[in-house]
DNA sequence: AATAATCTATACTGTATGGTATATATTGTT
DNA sequence: AACAATATATACCATACAGTATAGATTATT
């Protein structure tokens, strides 16, 4: 079992990604989490060095819940072109999804950091391509097993993809308005099995 | 002709609308624009309320150059689908246009002051309900000329448009990958002649 | 149960923050 | 050129900031 300092940490970095996700980096001050997680100075320096640790922890933890769902979605039992469905499913619902913790992690740090912290920005770029990478796999397969082909590589292929979704997000998330999402990933629904032959 | 006052004003938002962009509103501290205005608080204070003032100021005249830019190059003159097509031309180097301005405001603000500045937030949003419409009137005339039929209606047709178009940005600005621009825009560009009829 | 190790609370740095009062310099007007 | 109006610089304020030293409390081990 943990011990009782492993799960203070925890209880730290899940209570502060959702801080931070929303203020940004500059804009979350240490007492913003001494407020949220009812804990003093003392115990968050104590379990993490610094602020920047204690953001990227925060990062970190968002980025996992982020990419276990998007495995989970893609490996469903099924063909190529189910997965991928299922995929855009789960991002018609992401603003639901994201709602934990304070929105797209993927986009709120890869802007807010852009200028103020270098190990977050490239954090948020490495997710980028994580995802890409799984989503290409997918696409790989199913061409691999004759289902479909791509009018371009598969890597390409799930970037433009990738690329519309994150548009949708954005705009979402700028406007307030979750139809962007669901307009947008349903229109690539219809806009993927045309280009699949 | 202007006043002494009234150029040092106009001076004061353009030197430091583009740091406000890339650092944010609360990541922009008064000293940062002392620095680069190589002016004193006392004159930024005297033209100024406060900071809000100024990042308002500085987020207006950045939504003022972008606007007149999409102005532009839907303005030209011959049949709609040559205005767009002008328009995505000017987003596949969107990057290079909005250098001096330190990245996108729409995208920057519009992420940047979710949670930290309701005015901004609302501004960014506003700004985007104004592409979206110009786009939409552009389709609109060329559904009125005959030019053109579109499968929805010409606001919803221009705001999938733009959600790929944001996109395309958001994914350029967090990878620091302006390929992203391009083969989106491009790909847009095939899109939109193969929806049109 | 006693002790060693670890964790957390408190109190405190020095510095940077947004903002202001006021003196000085620069304009615009007669 | 003289004066009023305005704009800028300086010095300052209270507060908030990230971070630290250390004392006290809590765990874990024997």
């Amino acid at each position: 079992m943990s011990t009782k300092a492993e799960r203070t940490t925890a209880f730290i970095i899940e209570t502060v990604a959702p801080v931070f996700n929303k203020h940004g980096y500059v804009g979350t001050s240490m007492s913003d989490l001494t407020d949220a997680t009812n804990l003093t100075k003392g115990a968050l320096y104590g379990n993490f060095e610094n602020k920047e640790a204690l953001a990227l922890a925060a990062f970190e933890f968002n980025r996992s819940l982020l990419l276990t769902a998007v495995d989970e979605h893609l490996s469903i039992e099924g063909k190529a072109i189910a997965k991928i469905e299922n995929l855009l499913d789960f991002y018609k619902k992401y603003d639901i999804f994201t709602m934990k913790m304070g929105g797209c992690p993927i986009l709120n740090v890869g802007i807010d950091a852009q200028h103020n912290n270098k190990l977050l920005a490239a954090a948020a770029k490495e997710t980028i391509k994580e995802i890409e990478g799984k989503i290409a796999l997918v696409f790989e397969n199913g061409i691999n097993n004759g289902e479909f082909k791509l009018p371009v590589s598969p890597l390409q292929f799930s970037k433009q993809l990738f690329t519309i979704i994150q548009g949708a997000i954005s705009m979402a998330t700028i406007t307030k308005d979750r139809k962007y999402l669901l307009n947008t990933v349903t229109y690539l629904d219809v806009l993927i099995k045309r280009e699949l032959k």
